[in-house]
DNA sequence: ATAGGGTTAG
């Protein structure tokens, strides 16, 4: 940046300012790395082109300061200024709610000649990430003309709405795909849980050799091989990456890091941190969750304590973390300085989460009162965990009368969900009261409840297995409930 | 002569 502000200092001393277009190509240049040197080159500039404003929106749109775009359309008309087909990809980035995308939206449909692929596939992007999902399958179905660049921004729209059946069938019927186009098939398959079937996408854009996996891709299949704890799987990843010799950056590192913890091998994700040369917050996070989920929660303290001498500023992600190693250590009066911290000194709002970190510390010592307290108090609704927390508190401490009371609110307040009449139902099953029990089910049935089971999985061999509560479709069921009882007699015994 | 869109780690 400094030999670009001398460049520009010579440009104007031997005047060759004047020529428009050297100017410009520093604006262009500026733009990316110091948006407001390149708003003062514009500021400077006797009669600034459309050049100008579409670089400079271009920064900016790439900026927090999102809301600078439509100003500087603004400005630019006021000074006569056309506005072209490339001013609009980049003035749609900059919008930041719906109502001045619909603006932007109209001034493209009222210009007319402005119209092209580059504004639809933007307008798709935009509308998808505004939550106006609809509005981007108009935009695309309007459209004359889908390109490969349309047809994946629709695809990670929809994705991103939970429209995972309309990201398939658009996914399907698009004439060409790009190794761009799987990476967001994949990724999108991986952000709605759909393991296997983006494992499958992987294997047979593998066997087909029809794209090469792209770096993006390659991150996202690791993260999903640390998800469902496929450490072969993962292993495999972590070699064609080396193959592929991508730069060992940050962000590949952090991934290989949180995938090794995430897995169980700590020593092998602590040995990555250590030789990584650039943490970031992301990398800091993911150590100290990696350590509070193996079960090396004074690490995972102690680690977070060095963080705030040494490291870079905690985000709300990092508080999470080290609020999951004081849970396991219930270290009720810690993890609730930790909160006050956190928004006394680092500013951050506590989010749900923390409030359900705070509740299952209170609920698991025993303080119900206080997690009751902490649930009205909170300022957003309390979630399934949260009270799943207060429920499993008040059983394992013998609150009967609390958890039905709170149970049957809950049940009162939401009478359509599944989880709220089967989180007390297990109360009553764990203290016997099956009439009780019995009771909630029909009640589920006369009021229609969809009562879809929750599952969980593990990988074996490159193989998902997923499991039910007390499923029984299993080939190796009686093997695998032998081991259960062998393993439930070891921990009792400890 | 200069300016534009989709995938990516906690």
């Amino acid at each position: 940046m400094d030999q670009l502000k001398q460049i520009h200092a010579q440009t104007i001393t031997i005047g060759l300012a004047r020529f428009t277009y050297i100017t410009s190509k520093l604006l262009a240049f500026s733009a990316m790395s110091d948006i407001d040197y390149a708003h003062t080159i514009l500021n400077q500039t006797n009669t600034p082109t459309i050049f100008d404003y579409n670089s400079l929106i271009l920064g900016y749109s790439k900026t927090s300061k999102q809301e600078m775009g439509i100003l500087l359309y603004t400005q630019m008309r006021n000074n006569r200024i056309e506005p072209n087909a490339r001013t609009f990809p980049v003035l749609i980035k900059t919008c930041d709610c719906i109502s001045s995308l619909l603006q932007v939206h109209g001034h493209v449909v009222k210009l007319g000649n402005v119209f092209d692929v580059y504004v639809t596939s933007s307008l798709i992007y935009m509308y998808s990430n505004l939550k106006a999902v609809e509005l981007a399958i108009q935009v695309f179905e309007e459209s004359s003309y889908k390109n490969v660049v349309c047809c994946t921004s629709l695809i990670t729209g929809c994705f991103n709405n939970g429209l995972v059946d309309e990201a398939c069938k658009v996914f399907d019927e698009m004439p060409e795909r790009n190794d761009v186009s799987y990476s967001a098939m994949i990724s999108g398959l991986v952000r709605n849980e759909l393991f296997n079937k983006a494992f499958e996408l992987f294997l047979h854009l593998k066997q087909s050799g029809l794209v090469k996996p792209n770096r993006p891709l390659l991150l996202t299949i690791l993260t999903a091989c640390g998800k469902i704890g496929a450490l072969d799987k993962g292993k495999n990843i972590h070699h064609q990456l080396l193959e592929e010799s991508f730069t060992f950056d940050l962000e590949i590192d952090t991934a290989l890091l949180d995938f090794y913890a995430k897995c169980g091998d700590i020593e092998k994700a602590e040995d990555i941190f250590i030789k990584m040369r650039y943490k970031d917050v992301a990398t800091w996070s993911s150590m100290i969750m990696g350590l509070a989920t193996n079960g090396r929660n004074e690490s995972a303290i102690k680690l977070f304590e060095e963080m705030t001498h040494k490291g870079p500023v905690p985000t709300d992600i990092t508080f999470i973390a080290v609020l999951v190693a004081c849970n396991h250590k219930s270290l009720v009066t810690q993890a609730w300085c930790l909160i006050g911290k956190m928004f006394k000194v680092f500013g951050i709002q506590p989010g749900i989460e923390h409030y359900g970190c705070m509740v299952d510390i209170f609920a698991r010592s025993g303080q119900l009162k206080g997690a009751e307290i902490l649930i009205n108090l909170m300022p957003m609704e309390p979630d399934e965990a949260i009270w799943g927390s207060f429920l499993h508190g008040c059983l394992t401490h013998s609150e009967i009368c609390l958890g039905e009371r709170a149970g049957k609110r809950l049940i009162e307040l939401d009478p359509s969900h599944s989880g709220r009449y089967v989180g007390l139902a297990n109360m009553y099953a764990d203290i016997g009261r099956w009439e009780n029990v019995i009771r909630l089910r029909n009640m589920m049935v006369e009021r229609k409840v969809d009562n879809t089971p929750s599952w969980s999985f593990i990988e074996v061999d490159g193989v998902v297995h997923k499991f039910f509560v007390h499923d029984q479709f299993h080939p190796r069921v009686n093997d695998l409930c032998e081991i259960l009882q062998i393993l439930n007699k070891l921990s009792m015994n400890q």
